[in-house]
DNA sequence: CACCGTTACTTACACGTGTAAGTGAAGTGT
DNA sequence: ACACTTCACTTACACGTGTAAGTAACGGTG
């Protein structure tokens, strides 16, 4: 079988010189190539089966094709895995190709994107701030969930802002929060309780009561003893995802209690089951596909019109400085829980 | 800022020459370099932030240090999501990468793995016969879950079976299946409809009677109806994920009925929500983590001992060949719903 | 002193690509 | 008939790395 099909194959095989076959097959304007040969090479590289080697036009470029998609450390929950599709779909329609890595918890990202030399990334995790200083100082076009508490456009920060405007907006005013108890998720449930925590200062409430549970009845109703019982209960809780959510359900459900008369509680993500729990779930809908398109069309934008405003940059997650915000990137659904 | 660091000027800054940089950095073995170059070399290159182009040594070497991993063309389950990472993280522990990409449905795959020139592939889809030739003509270790009927090891295919043992095992006879409606996921019930089929028909039973629902209530509620209805009546179902089960429970309910009494139901992947359903989900387990560490393992080892067995190249799913399964890599979870 | 082996490097080439610069040949204008 | 442009290519270099082959100095034998 052959080894290697390089340019100089189909070069050979069309009768012409490899340079002829690199002009042909990128197009290049300003060169003038007859038809005949143009057809010759075509059909000789195609009849050979000839791909061009990544790393050698990286190589030559300074920048590959790639635009590299950086993921937290954990397992992709719903809403990132939906991000990874969508983002995916967008940035093949520009000729281009997304692939992920998972972010190790000791953090070369830096190496890793100088080495891979993308041409663009989405950071989907907040990183250290000099860490983030350093991937911006390689001027690859960047778009990132980099979330700055003043920013509403991170969808963290978004959820746990949403979250307590429904509970407070419905006349609660002692919250509690449940986070995992499980390690992986720790950066994300700390972003969310501090969102949270954020939110109930601004709004002159008591800080939450933070509760960290497994997925599992038992957990979730020994929070919910905690939360219900002592001379000033808490009433409302906003569960770190729909998955917990359910939990606090089944843990109310044990007590003899339900949603929303004992406790109210909202959930994060809108899992398509969340309609079909007993009572159907109040939660907090993180549009993944949208933000999964945009982020691709932030990362790239600067790729395409390099005329435009290179200088910006990489852009900070949304649009920022438009004064219009066309769309939000989570949405309350109102159900029954909450 | 310093455009790049190349070893040129890691070298240029320790005094000495190229070759002698790119030694003391790989640890070349059969090369004596003294002790104070060496020194002085590791610190040029540390003060310097000097990290080696991806592109360039792929290029040299003819193979990268990235394992590529190919996702289905559709968001990522839980079950995925979770091999990913473990699968990344059993990668990282040989000093690889694992890079994962959704293959398009176009299905690009051949030129993918050509140009980028990953030095093992995981494969988590399966592809059709001539693509799949085409990759193993590549000889790049492979580790594939591309499954056939006679083989127990595919995750999709030991769910099918594992359900239809189950429920048979528990005297039913005749058998429904649900599955998803939505485009993106017909790969993926095809492979495990065809798995139930093919187990219904080993052990002499109707052929089920599949019904395709979305997720919610009334879509399930109407299944439901169609399948207790009739002359012969289905008695059990098995949903393509926990997720339909849960339909399924909530359709059930929509006519006053309940699990396992006037239909059984089980599901597949025991979400932690699995266990809070009412009645908790009877559902078969993938141990994702582990097949994703085994598949990794798979994957790389080729490139570890070269001298064992190189021939053996790529691996199905699964160590074929030997005689005893240690581990399988889906179970029965027994609950109340089935 | 000639010879050889070891140490500590350096020089030089190859990997496959993109593209600027060069080269004949043919065509066009005066 | 000569310059000058256009066409249709080809030659040559650069990208950054790994590594085989070469080399100079030095120390120890015979």
């Amino acid at each position: 079988m052959h080894r290697k099909v390089t340019s100089h194959d189909v070069a050979q095989a069309a009768g012409v010189s490899r340079a002829t076959v690199s002009y042909v097959l990128n197009g290049r304007s300003g060169q003038s190539i007859s038809e005949t040969t143009r057809k010759r090479v075509l059909s000789a590289a195609a009849k050979l089966g000839y791909s061009p080697s990544t790393a050698a036009r990286t190589l030559r470029r300074g920048q590959s094709d790639l635009v590299l998609m950086l993921l937290p450390p954990e397992p992709l929950g719903r809403a990132l895995a939906t991000l990874l599709d969508a983002a995916s779909d967008q940035v093949e329609r520009y000729g281009l190709r997304l692939i992920a890595h998972r972010l190790p918890a000791s953090g070369g990202a830096v190496e890793l994107v100088r080495s891979l030399a993308p041409a663009a990334l989405i950071l989907t995790t907040p990183l250290p701030d000099e860490e983030f200083a350093a991937l911006r100082s390689l001027e690859v076009p960047l778009a990132s969930l980099q979330q700055k508490m003043d920013d509403p456009l991170g969808p963290d920060l978004g959820i746990g802002a949403l979250q307590v405007k429904h509970l407070t907006g419905a006349g609660h005013t002692r919250l509690g929060v449940a986070v995992p108890c499980s390690p992986g998720y720790d950066w994300r449930a700390q972003v969310r309780l501090a969102a949270i925590e954020h939110s109930c200062a601004r709004l002159g409430l008591h800080p939450p009561v933070v509760e960290r549970i497994g997925l599992d009845a038992d957990d979730a109703a020994a929070a919910v003893g905690r939360w219900t019982q002592g001379p000033e209960p808490v009433t409302a809780v906003c569960a770190f995802d729909d998955d917990y959510a359910f939990a606090l359900l089944s843990g109310l459900a044990a007590h003899g209690m339900s949603a929303p008369a004992d406790l109210a509680v909202i959930g994060a993500e809108d899992l398509p089951l969340a309609g079909l729990a007993v009572p159907p779930l109040t939660t907090v809908s993180v549009h993944a596909r949208m933000l999964g398109v945009l982020f691709a069309q932030l990362a790239i934008a600067p790729l395409l019109g390099a005329e435009a405003d290179s200088q910006a940059g990489g852009a900070q997650s949304g649009p920022s400085g438009s004064a219009a915000q066309p769309v939000p990137p989570v949405t309350l659904v109102r159900r029954a829980s909450a």
